[in-house]
DNA sequence: GCATTATCTGAACGATCGTTCTGAAATACC
DNA sequence: GGTATTTCAGAACGATCGTTCAGATAATGC
């Protein structure tokens, strides 16, 4: 080969990442952009594209390397464990300094996935993959019935709700507050 | 006076409410505002002030139009009746197809308010006046009880994310089924 | 050590951003 | 009807937007 680069992309997009997580995408400029992650505006392009392709890959790393935790815990154990350790989670995520700028997919699909189809199929995707694990949870420890769709969609409701919550309040001990309820209702699924 | 405005000040601000509410705030430009609110650039500025002031002025209507109605839900019967109408206008509301462009006040919580100090105080106040009439409508149903915080929280954390879920998921019966499943869980609560 | 290949630097592109200004148009007052 | 006052129309402002290009720099393969 020949130069090498003088930065790793890696490491490079993961700012990227942090950066439109915190800022939004008509937020972030390519300015900041190259202030940010270090490296020189034209091996941003030649490396990643444009800034919507940029956009793109740091959704795909959120959702691989965040949202990817989550599904995790979502998988362990029995489902109502999983559900409440989900929630748990998600509670000190939101709380932590970290989690005061909530979660890139649910920034991406407020702001951009309204008028940009290719954002909207990711985040479409990737909110599935959360409804989805909430649902096989659910399965897991009621198995079926009828009514299992519209709790696992209320139990999505709920996951979305601490996320806003945690922005539009402004009050950590609120989002712990909702969660533990959350938790103990769960709870009490456990005899019905 | 002289020359009368050749437009409606209500009006062309209502207009612009809606597009800031569909395109964001970065999202829309002067240009944008001037072609729809079928306002001349000038006007604009000389009646509303800059793009910024006019915004803070849509927040404030919003709030007044939209928020004010389900506020008024919340005030009205029993507590908990008033709950679950609140759940159901919400859900019928975000399956409307002037719901799928979410909720203003949201949007301007998760979008402008982390950079931008004065609209977050009014966000502030529009989710708090909401978690408030939550917390006054339960108060009236069950009583001062030392859960009463957690569970309106847990109440605004489900307004949150019935809203968020309406534009993540794009199913409008997932939304149905998540307050259905609310609204059960409410009634549910007369024997408690 | 020379040629090659890829990266870096910084200037520059046209387009659009929010905002302002100038001159023409239109109404109310006297 | 003339004058004062306000709005309207559209050009224009500097700044910044995302993007690209030309020249300098540096490491590899022979």
């Amino acid at each position: 080969m020949s130069r090498p680069k003088e930065f790793e992309p890696d490491a490079a997009l993961d700012k990227a990442m942090h950066l439109f997580w915190e800022k939004g995408y008509a937020g972030t400029s390519i300015q900041d952009l190259v202030d940010h992650m270090g490296v020189n505006r034209f091996s941003i392009y030649d490396t990643f594209g444009d800034k919507h392709a940029l956009y793109l890959a740091a959704i795909a790393r959120y959702h691989k390397q965040m949202t990817g935790q989550l599904l995790a815990i979502l998988g362990e154990g029995d489902g109502l464990s999983a559900i409440q350790n989900h929630f748990r989670a998600l509670a000190e995520a939101m709380s932590s300094p970290l989690g005061r700028v909530g979660c890139l997919v649910q920034n991406a699909t407020l702001e951009v996935a309204p008028h940009d189809a290719e954002v909207a199929a990711r985040t479409r995707a990737a909110n599935g993959a959360v409804a989805d694990a909430l649902h096989d949870a659910l399965l897991r420890a009621l198995g079926a019935r009828d009514d299992l769709r519209d709790r696992a969609h209320y139990l999505f409701a709920l996951s979305q709700g601490l996320i806003a919550m945690a922005k539009g309040l402004d009050d950590r001990e609120a989002v712990h507050g909702a969660a533990r309820f959350v938790i103990d209702e769960i709870e009490g699924w456990r005899r019905a």
